[in-house]
DNA sequence: ATTTTCACCAAGCGCGTGCTTGTTAAAAAT
DNA sequence: ATTTTTAACAAGCACGCGCTTGGTGAAAAT
């Protein structure tokens, strides 16, 4: 009565049909892994607002149109593909931060890198289409040991760029607490932002980025 | 070759093999329930450590030395399971809240009820064996939308007791940001704590929470 | 002494899951 | 023109899952 694939999200017969094969390379142009990165913002999407245990294969590939058993093709197994989304999100941000410290920014008040150093976590934390890291934050549990212990050198390395503009603060006096535990705080208080932040509800980007300037650090005197 | 039930992580054989029946109510004693809070504790510490979907049902079973079916005696899915949990960790927190606001402390400065907000909250969060709230910030999605606008109410009378405190805070200058973003900021940093406390690793909460006061808030002068 | 209630066991059903295997059509390389 | 490579489809397997149903022994109520 009802052929195995026809069962799934999206039946067979609805699917757009997509051409077999290579896909062209117009005129000389790099096409290459255009549909890995398809799947990697659709399982983004998918895992941070479903967690990842609760989004099937069967909803990635649909969600691309492909057939249930495609992705397994580019990627090797459903947790490869969750790593392969946390590598991005972190790559993407590391790039950002190196945006944001990069000279002169290194040469004006600590308190001026900070603030540019939280206004870059915000921009990849909650900026558009950004789920990656969302992603990592949240469902980080589901990979192997392995994966997790890769993904803890790159946050170390993320981190680490903090902990020197902070030294910074804390000696000229802005900064009132012991440094290690303040950043862990810190992050926490903006990371926690993914859970109630509305891009469409009032308050900037920048808004947010001077209220947390002043919650955390007093004005110089 | 292999029955069912002995498929199972904990076979039928190794079980402690629990007397059937009625439990005893010794000597007049009420002690109704106990299975039922054997369960929620159970629950609540897998739900942690595993996630919710990573917890099966018999998982939970074989914690407290039942069958798989059993469970669904006392609670009638393994979703409302979850809600008995993340509501007793909400009725427990506000309890030891109240504790903490009760007079005399509401006569004192706004800077020591403050101190007793967070030291409570650290004490809900990250005491020892309360597994409760943890599953209430990370698994609450897996609730049904019923389950989730109760448990939203509670919330917000939770968090409805701290905004006076931060208001009578921002008057009196020790508190420098907006009160409504700084509250959302405070409870991130707190909650986020979660991730990276350790209980044996130094740190006692009140030192935690020192830490705390001194980068939220700035001495009075 | 009999009946009812309670708390659980024993067995298993139906379903969705991650993943595999064999095949195929189009593009690229030769 | 032929061969090779790529990117997918088609079908389905084995397994673990939430949950159900019927039964059972012990305690409590009558």
């Amino acid at each position: 009565m009802t052929t195995p694939e026809t069962r799934s999200a999206t039946p067979a017969d609805l699917l757009p049909k997509r051409p077999r094969g290579r896909p062209r390379k117009t005129e000389g142009e790099r096409d290459d892994g255009n549909r890995r990165q398809d799947l990697l913002a659709a399982a983004a999407r998918l895992f941070r607002h479903q967690g990842f245990d609760a989004t099937s294969t069967r909803d990635i590939a649909a969600a691309v149109g492909m057939h249930s058993g495609s992705p397994f093709y580019h990627f090797k197994s459903k947790s490869a593909l969750l790593f392969a989304v946390v590598q991005e999100g972190m790559h993407a941000a590391m790039a950002r931060q190196a945006q944001a410290l990069q000279p002169p920014g290194l040469t004006d008040p600590p308190s001026a890198q900070m603030r540019r150093l939280i206004r870059a976590h915000f921009d990849t934390l909650l900026g558009p289409g950004n789920d990656f890291i969302p992603v990592m934050l949240y469902e980080s549990r589901a990979l192997t040991a392995a994966q997790r212990s890769a993904l803890a050198q790159l946050q170390d390395d993320y981190e680490a760029a903090w902990t020197p503009v902070m030294q910074a603060l804390h000696t000229s006096g802005e900064l009132q607490a012991p440094v290690k535990v303040s950043r862990l705080l810190i992050l926490g208080a903006l990371n926690w932002a993914v859970q109630w932040y509305d891009r469409q509800k009032g308050l900037s980007l920048d808004e947010l980025t001077d209220a947390a300037m002043a919650l955390f650090f007093a004005r110089k005197r």
